[in-house]
DNA sequence: CGGCATCCGGGAAGATACTG
DNA sequence: CAGTATCTTCCCGGATGCCG
């Protein structure tokens, strides 16, 4: 009396041929594509997804995991034991969708309603450095550098004028930013200097001082676009 | 008691400053971004964003479009008369989300449960063009091929290994094609040859044959994302 | 007819409590 | 910790009707 409605896909959908049109009936649904963000970086937990994802609820993260994995986006995984804990990652063709997010953020970015200081994961941070950094002003320069967020971390690779970011130990980065996303997010696209973050206590930096002066310089947060006035 | 909430922008957004959680702010609700799929060649009026968004009901369409306003997206404008209608056309902005489509539809047409099948709007048919053609195959070539649907024409310029289109008169084109989007969809998507579908009637072509033949040799699908076996 | 408001039914999302 | 069950709220879709 319960189960319905299993083989149907779901009622909801455009009926549209156009690509677009197809990706937003796998990834339109509501909360989908930020689960898809949360697992850009590598395979997470149930509960980890619901704590970065502030405010989804537990039901409806079960409903789009389950979505995503029928749609061959997401796959579930049972870590071998002895932690044996079951994970979420995504497929090869779901990280393909990493563009989607450059772009959308890109676009998004110029609205004129866009609040920056609104809360942010940490995986976020780091998609947001890959996604504006400026090629022109990193040149042709290589460097790593190191984000402790609470127990994770990450680094970011600079080479060839881009930014790929990992979770991975900041073991070898000439230079280590520890602080809250939010933190590293307003060094890097506000104008305030270093030191009046690490003067209230909001962010440490080991390693090379001069590397990480030049690394928050490299990003920008772009124009705004312009309200129409009539 | 029925206008209470005027003031609000929308109860349910997220509260997150990530770029792309913006964006799913902005354009994440049912029907925005295909509503702003079909402005992307130029203005459009109510009526015909109704007819070519095959299932939209006319209250959402107004909402979206107010919603679209009130964002900055979408604009409001006054034809001069004799002609005194209005129509919506995106603003400058707006029409920068156009790689969001691109890079969406380029994703999405790798799923497995894409059907190419289904109905397809004259816009989305010239964006499916932009977005797929190979680049590598149309090399340095520069050609102009026209597109009749109806009573709407467009013109796919090709130049520098990318296509671009617009809503303009096919005069000036090397060959024309006249037939229903769909058709021009399978015919270019398709493996079989032009003379098929001219046979059936339902294409029209116009012009050089040779280049009709090269054009639609430029584009393809993308394999299908393989379904993960478990 | 184009644009928009209103009413209603169904279903998705949100919040909370509960279970193994 | 990883979900499930339940209840409420509200969005979406369809129909109808008003007005210029």
């Amino acid at each position: 009396m319960k189960l319905e409605k299993v083989t149907e896909k779901s009622g909801r959908r455009y009926h549209d041929a156009c690509g677009a049109a197809h990706g937003l009936d796998l990834v339109g649904e509501r909360w989908a594509l930020l689960v898809m963000r949360e697992l850009m970086m590598g395979p997470r937990r149930f509960g980890d997804l619901k704590k970065d994802l502030c405010g989804v609820s537990a039901n409806v993260l079960t409903q789009r995991l389950e979505g995503l994995e029928a749609s061959g986006i997401v796959q579930r995984r049972k870590l071998p034991p002895p932690a044996s804990v079951q994970v979420y990652e995504l497929t090869e063709w779901g990280y393909e969708a990493h563009p989607v997010f450059a772009v959308l953020g890109r676009w998004a970015a110029r609205s004129p309603h866009h609040d920056p200081t609104l809360p942010i994961s940490a995986v976020s941070t780091m998609m947001s450095l890959e996604t504006m950094m400026s090629a022109e002003k990193a040149g042709n320069a290589v460097a790593r550098i190191g984000f402790v967020f609470g127990d994770e971390s990450f680094a970011a690779h600079i080479a060839d004028g881009a930014l790929k970011a990992r979770r991975e130990s900041v073991e070898a980065a000439a230079v280590v930013f520890t602080a809250p996303p939010a933190v590293v997010a307003a060094a890097v696209y506000g104008d305030q200097p270093l030191s009046v973050f690490e003067a209230d206590g909001l962010l440490r930096i080991d390693g090379d001082r001069r590397t990480a002066e030049w690394f928050v310089d490299l990003f920008a947060l772009p124009e705004k676009a312009e309200i129409a006035v009539r």
